[in-house]
RNA sequence: GGCGAGGUAGCUCAGUCGGUAGAGCACACGGCUGAAAACCGUGGUGUCGCCGGUUCGAUUCCGGCCCUCGCCA
């Protein structure tokens, strides 16, 4: 269609701080799109700064209280509902995120086994707990042999969700791996900024620093005082304000973590499957202009997928 | 300058009654299916401050030197 650059739904994944949301909006000035966040953290309102929320207007981002329990299934519903409401307005979606199972979530159908029952996870980790990690680990593998097999007895929090799901008749593993199939549900490009660890590693200071100029730790004592979910609570640097009241020692274990979480998420790149990965040591302009490149070239290939 | 304490992994430190060393954190690698910025597994990465002495063998004992910290001048 004319005026359309790309019907394929694209995506952009790289490591915090290489550079994703500016790249993003980049892309989104060029072409008709909108760009749907794949961020287990940027869904939360009340840390902005802390989570480097976008400014610019987003899907998926600051949907969710801090007191919500946040899950996969629940964002890949959200995130599907998203990406075809895009793609039915005849705009490109472009799939924006640090994390990893969120982003493979938004293009897959990973088909996740049904959350817990009512009081079922309290359950077996309080049996967990009490009866010790081999004997829950035998038990699972007595209920679900395949599950057992690829949980190792110390993963408590999968031996629990292992549990439950058996007891609810479904299991853990399922019966089609999507997780690191190339199948996505449209035509997807994938992207991966590639930026070299030392700049990276000074990119991810200086963000740190500029969180505190402007005000972090304000925001930070603001959401603590309110409601903060089990998932919410992992927010890198949450727990380091509230125990540090050295603003030099709490920056310090900020960047430490994010520069951990940073090659967490390199892992990322280099499995997901079909992963386009382009150097974005430059102006976001010229990245963007370099996923267009590949994008009308793609476009120009004949209807058939693969990737 | 004198006295005291200390120099061992990237950091904080333990240890070797003489047989070339190990914890936590950090880091690296791997796994992961309604908690994923989470969770789990594997891996020690080292001129044991420098020079010399004793010894079959010194990071360990002895001597000297250098450096750091504290107290006193």
């Amino acid at each position: 269609m004319r005026g359309f650059v790309t019907d394929d739904v694209l995506a952009i994944f790289g490591p915090t701080a290489s550079g994703k949301t500016a790249v993003a909006e980049a892309v989104a000035e060029r072409i008709p799109a909108e760009v749907v966040s794949a961020d287990s953290m940027q869904v939360y309102r009340g840390l902005p700064i802390l989570t480097a929320q976008p400014q610019r207007p987003t899907r998926l981002v600051a949907i969710w209280d801090l007191g919500h329990e946040a899950s996969v299934g629940e964002y890949q519903r959200l995130a599907h509902g998203a990406i075809d409401e895009i793609l039915a307005a005849r705009r490109t979606p472009i799939v924006v995120g640090g994390t990893g199972l969120y982003l493979r979530a938004a293009l897959a159908d990973l088909e996740l086994p049904p959350a817990p029952h009512p009081g079922a996870r309290e359950r077996w980790e309080s049996f967990y707990e009490e009866r010790g990690a081999e004997q829950a680990h035998e038990l699972l593998a007595e209920r679900d042999p395949e599950a057992a097999a690829a949980v190792h007895p110390n993963d408590r929090r999968r031996v629990v969700r292992a549990l439950e799901l058996a007891d609810a008749g479904a299991s853990l593993r399922p019966e089609r791996d999507q997780l690191w199939a190339a199948e996505t549900r449209h035509p997807t490009l994938v992207f991966g900024l590639d930026v070299p660890k030392e700049v990276l590693d000074r990119r991810i200071e200086e963000r740190a620093r500029a969180m505190f100029a402007r005000g972090v730790r304000a925001e930070a004592d603001r959401a603590l005082a309110g409601a903060v979910s089990e998932t919410a609570r992992y927010a890198h640097g949450l727990a380091d304000l509230a125990e540090q009241e050295d603003d030099e020692a709490a920056l310090d274990a900020l960047v430490r973590r994010t520069r951990r979480y940073a090659s967490y998420q390199r892992k990322w790149m280099r499995r997901i499957p079909g992963l386009v990965s382009l150097s974005a040591d430059r102006p976001a302009g010229e990245v963007a202009d370099a996923i267009l490149e590949v994008a009308r070239a793609r476009q120009r290939l004949p209807a058939g997928r693969a990737g």
